[in-house]
DNA sequence: CCACTGACGAGTG
DNA sequence: GCACTCGCCAGTG
């Protein structure tokens, strides 16, 4: 495994319970600014039995974002979300304004 | 080696 | 808000 992955994993598993993270925000945190689409890769990668929270991490516009798969796991993500309190509005979309996390270091 | 494809994002018009 | 371009880079054929 490429050893960004290690470290984009470290940032994801720091993502707490009713907080979110951008792709862009989680490759900053792992020391690789630009990199966000080496984030999606990632997770892309990770077993679907991982206890990584996965579904904390969306896009810039707080929105999530579908896989090529068609798989059902964009509705599984809202749901966990929705089941940490996290609010979608009408368009889908979180404010990121609120609920993005934001680390003290 | 080249072309193409993405859980992306900033910038421009 | 939309469409588009460009930068990013691992993986695939």
């Amino acid at each position: 495994m490429a050893p960004s992955y290690s470290r984009i994993y470290r940032v994801v598993a720091r993502i707490p319970r009713g907080r979110v993270a951008t792709y862009g925000q989680v490759a900053r945190l792992a020391g690789l600014p630009g990199r966000a689409r080496l984030v999606g890769y990632a997770l892309a990668a990770i077993p679907d039995a991982s206890r990584l929270p996965w579904h904390r991490v969306v896009n810039a516009r707080g929105q999530i974002s579908l896989r090529s798969d068609g798989g059902p796991w964009d509705r599984i993500q809202r749901l966990r979300l929705e089941r940490e309190r996290v609010r979608f509005d009408g368009h889908g979309a979180i404010a990121l304004a609120v609920f993005r996390w934001r680390p003290r270091r």
